[in-house]
DNA sequence: TAGTGGTCTAGACCACAAA
DNA sequence: TTGTGGTCTAGACCACTAA
């Protein structure tokens, strides 16, 4: 049993508390796979919410794979299938655990600078106005995987470029501290060849391929948040999604 | 208005009946992009449920992207989106269509080839068994944009390799003269250096990053059918794609 | 029969947008 | 200030599973 409470004074909704609490057990395999999860009756005494936000988070873990539900006999942690990865918001953690690395991180940059042109437009913001930069390099196993270049609009967290980037995680942060939860992003892939720095970064030979990802986040409230760039080493990494009709 | 009605003793619940009949106003057009939806309580009135039963069918809806919400202002219908390019199975034309791209073919190859131990397994057939491969290479306004290398289990489309794939589309083939439909596909995207032949073909500097995607595709029998890879000039072509909470 | 998830209700209070 | 969607509650009754 975990001291995992709902903070009945924050402004995060009890259903994303919950959701957070919920899919950190099945993550870390509190839960295994084909355990029976707690009777919505009892998710609604240990957590003192009704039961319609209990079945609200559990309908969303479900969606997601999660979890399966019978009627009459329980919900059950699902049993891993490769789906998700790429049309859910992950964390780089979340990412190198589904991949069977231990990920890592090392603070690069962490300081404010004013916003280009480009940048400015994707953030629907003024040129100039101020972002907090923070790059960071990340780890998988101890060896460089990718370098991200985190651009976030200053005066929606301010002081954020206080924080130990190299040890906390930054959507923690900011939805702890600033009440912002990145719940939709869109994202441009492309390959292109590495500059001098990402190589010495990345470990890598000059002119390496490289997965670039461009993504920019939105808030619950559909305000673009950040804009990501992200540089994965193309020999250890690769994108994985399916297709319908 | 309509006469649509709950039927309040059918076994089929409420929030699918309602589904049906907001769907299908959204669908028929008798809600145009752009409007805004009746008020939450206004369906609650007009359809006599709850505005719980009333919110379950709207998220449905915002889910599939039928519609959106803003708070304080009401719930609208979308305006049609280019945006599920990434998860759903288009041809090459569509894609350059949507890119606003004239499509165009030139076939590189097509011959009999037996499987490597490496397609075989993706494709749940036995090394050495045949494939038809046919290469073409695909040009955007007359110019090179990626070269295609699909591989197909020959015994479920005999005699496939005799159709002329510069003219004649692939997956049109393979619904009218085989029964075979593509409904399903997992694929991997990696960033990769072109290799010489692949620079000569789609002109372009020796060692230019390339983008790579290697796709299994179903039919809807769920048997695997072709095996398919795709290189894109870097400098033409990038994914698009959007992510959820 | 006891325990589970499935459906549904009638309220409440809040945050936000527009007038 | 009014009307909208966002969140949350405390119940109710049902259908199904397993003992």
């Amino acid at each position: 049993m975990t001291t995992d409470k709902i903070n009945r004074h924050s402004k995060v909704p009890f259903y994303h508390q919950l959701y957070e609490i919920l899919h950190n057990r099945v993550i870390k395999g509190e839960w295994k796979p084909g355990d029976m999860i707690p009777a919505e009756i009892d998710l609604v005494e240990a957590y003192k919410v009704s039961r319609n936000t209990v079945r609200q988070v559990m309908s969303r873990l479900v969606d997601e794979g999660f979890i399966y539900r019978q009627r009459g006999r329980g919900s059950f942690v699902s049993h891993p299938s490769l789906e998700h990865s790429m049309s859910r918001i992950i964390s780089f953690t979340e990412d190198m655990h589904q991949r069977g690395f231990e990920p890592g991180t090392q603070l690069l940059n962490a300081q404010l600078i004013p916003a280009s042109i480009d940048i400015a437009e994707k953030l629907h913001i003024l040129p100039g106005e101020e972002l907090a930069l923070i790059a960071r390099l990340r780890l998988a196993d101890g060896e460089p995987m990718s370098i991200e270049e985190s651009h976030l609009v200053h005066n929606r967290c301010p002081n954020v470029i206080c924080y130990d980037f190299s040890r906390s995680p930054l959507r923690q942060v900011l939805s702890h501290d600033y009440g912002i939860r990145l719940v939709y992003a869109r994202q441009v892939i492309r390959a292109i060849l590495s500059i001098p720095e990402q190589s010495r970064l990345l470990k890598i030979l000059p002119r390496s391929p490289l997965l670039q990802i461009e993504r920019v986040s939105y808030s619950q409230d559909d305000i673009p948040i950040e804009f990501l760039k992200i540089f994965y080493r193309s020999d250890r990494y690769s994108l994985y999604n399916e297709l319908h009709d």
